[in-house]
This record gives structure tokens, C-alpha cells and sequence, in this order.
DNA sequence: CTCAAGCGTTCTTAAACGAAACCCCCTTGC
DNA sequence: GCAAGGGGGTTTCGTTTAAGAACGCTTGAG
């Protein structure tokens, strides 16, 4: 059945999420969102993506809400595509995922472009919202509330290396 | 050409992660690393995937050094699949996958099941790790090397909506 | 000797992709 | 008035990939 996509029987937050933006262009897509990008013209030409993909992935963005569209022309109709608050929360996935490539793939420092944050590099982080310490492997505990699948918790609290 | 991920010419550590871990299946393969698993009958069994894909999956992950095969058994020859410091690293792409998961199609603590940290519920939160704030929209900043293409570094120094 | 476990590979079929063509609506220029 | 062009897609069609089931291989147990 081609990719359709079948781990939506999953019960768990990333697979829900996969369910959304688990497409690679997808998540191009949104980093071009960030990047300012609006319209599909824009976003063909700086992806390379075939056209009835990119509307089809529009259409689904919008459809879960994490893109808007705004119309900015009557006549003829047009409209562009903008990220909503929820889609805008999306901000710390494609920060680590910047992060992730920027040391794992082309090596500490010899990205070709990198983030400053008030004149020194930026590097995030990620901590506990609570007590803002940053969680070890061990410390972090998963908890079932209903189900029965040992699907995730222990996922992110255990490492297994 | 199918889906041969052609994204590969940006020069952007977003799309560069993307080749490697960009594929739906992976991400949950990965989860499941992290959740212990550790043998090709394990993923299988638990993600239902087809056992091609699988297999294909694997071998790539190991060739990129994210996974690494051990052996445990000579005779019959078996191995398992355990996570490189590379792969381990992915930890917090995870963690805000899951996050965003939970808070934006769960509903906010609905999800089914959750994290605790030390006792109190987990939610990660990014800081800048060179000076702990959390970083704004406005704040980020990009800085190219040498490429002139406009990527992605406005990409999360900017918001669009 | 047969069976089962464990790990894949092979095969067929049905989606999804990629590329290019085509279409609609409107504006601009001649 | 009519061709050209921009914007935003949809249609068509050939190719690639995924899904699913079957098969193969190696070894240990009964």
C-alpha cells in the first residue's frame, strides 16, 4: 500500500506526531516556514519538490492545523500559507534536528551556517520545564495512565547502549 | 525516482539529519531503541512493519553510525542492534517529537501515557546552553560561512505568522 | 528427524513519488 | 483584442518504494 503510513495504531505522542510531519519534505517545509517562506511558488523552487507533492503536503498541514492559509489577493484569488501556534511550537523539533546534523554530520563548528544568540553561538539544550535541570538517562520514569503497551515512556527514560 | 530524498543537495543540517533519520519508520525504530529493543523479531513484532523495510532501515542506520551490531551469539551467528553515542544524542529530538505530541494532539496532559522527572511531571523546555534563556524569536541569529544561499538559519531566528 | 527461533531475502502488487504537461484566473503590454 | 506571463495548483504517466506473504538458512532442542 504504498506508505501509508500504518503506525497510526500506535498509541503514543511521537507516533501521533509522526502522523503529521513524519514526511521528510514536510519537515523542509516547515523549516522554510520559519524561514519566512509563504507561497507555494517559493516553496517549489527552493525545494526542488514535485508540485502535486508540495500542494498535498500543504493540504495536510493545514488540514492538522499547523499551517493557515491567508488569502492576500482578491483578484485573482490567491492566498498564502502560515504558520499557526501550534505549528509554530514545532520550533524546538526542527532546533534539534538543526543541532543533531550540525554536530553529528558536519562536525562541530564546520556547519555551514550556525546560530548565534546575542552575540555568542547558540547550542540548545533541553532541561526539565520544572526544575530546569537537564535529565539524565536514568531519572526520567515513564507513566501509564491506560494502556497496556510498553510503548514510550521507558523509551526516552532508559538508554540502551 | 520514487522517493530518493533529492533534498540532499541543501547544504543545511536540517535536510542533512533528514537523510539520515528523515524516514518515518526510522524515527520509531530509534524510539524503540531508546525503549530497550535491541533485535530485528522485537521491532518487528512491536511496529508491525514490513520486514524488508525493517531490514532496509537497519542496515542504514548502521551505516550512518547511528546503530551498531553486536554480536551475542556465535553459533547460530545473531547480532543485535544497540545505539551509538551518535544515535544517543538523538535523545532530545525524541523528547520534543513526544512533547509536541503530547500537548498539540493529546491535549495537554491527556496523553496516554506520560514522563516524570524526579517525581514531577517532565515537559522539556530548550535553553540557549551558553547562557540558559530561553531563546525568543527575535533573538536567533544565523551566520552563513560560505554559502549563499539563504537557508535555514533565519528559519528559526524568525517567526512567520 | 522434525520443529521452532531468529534474521533476513525474494516475490508480487498497489500506492506514492517525480516530471512534465496542462488549466484556470487575472494582469500587463502592444 | 490578443499574446505573454505569473500564481497556484491538477492531471497524466512512467518509475520506485512500501506492504505483505512466502521462502531460505542456520542451529539447538525434543
Amino acid at each position: 500500500m504504498g506508505r501509508t503510513a500504518d503506525y497510526s495504531r500506535q498509541t503514543c505522542p511521537i507516533a501521533a506526531t509522526l502522523e503529521v510531519i513524519g514526511d521528510p519534505w514536510t519537515l523542509l517545509i516547515l523549516r522554510d516556514a520559519f524561514n519566512g517562506v509563504k507561497r507555494f511558488e517559493q516553496w517549489q523552487e527552493r525545494l526542488g519538490v514535485a508540485r502535486n507533492v508540495l500542494a498535498s503536503r500543504l493540504k495536510t498541514l493545514v488540514m492538522h492545523g499547523v499551517l493557515r492559509t491567508e488569502p492576500y489577493s482578491e483578484r485573482p484569488p490567491r492566498h498564502e500559507y502560515l504558520l499557526t501556534d501550534k505549528g509554530r511550537e514545532l520550533r524546538p523539533v526542527l532546533l534539534t534536528l538543526y543541532d543533531w546534523g550540525e554536530r553529528n554530520i558536519y562536525g562541530e563548528g564546520r556547519s555551514p551556517n550556525r546560530m548565534v544568540h546575542d552575540g555568542h553561538p547558540f547550542r540548545p539544550k533541553m532541561v526539565c520545564a520544572s526544575c530546569g535541570e537537564e535529565p539524565g538517562s536514568r531519572d526520567l520514569r515513564r507513566v501509564d495512565q491506560d494502556v497496556a503497551a510498553p510503548t514510550v515512556g521507558e523509551a526516552l527514560a532508559r538508554d540502551a547502549g
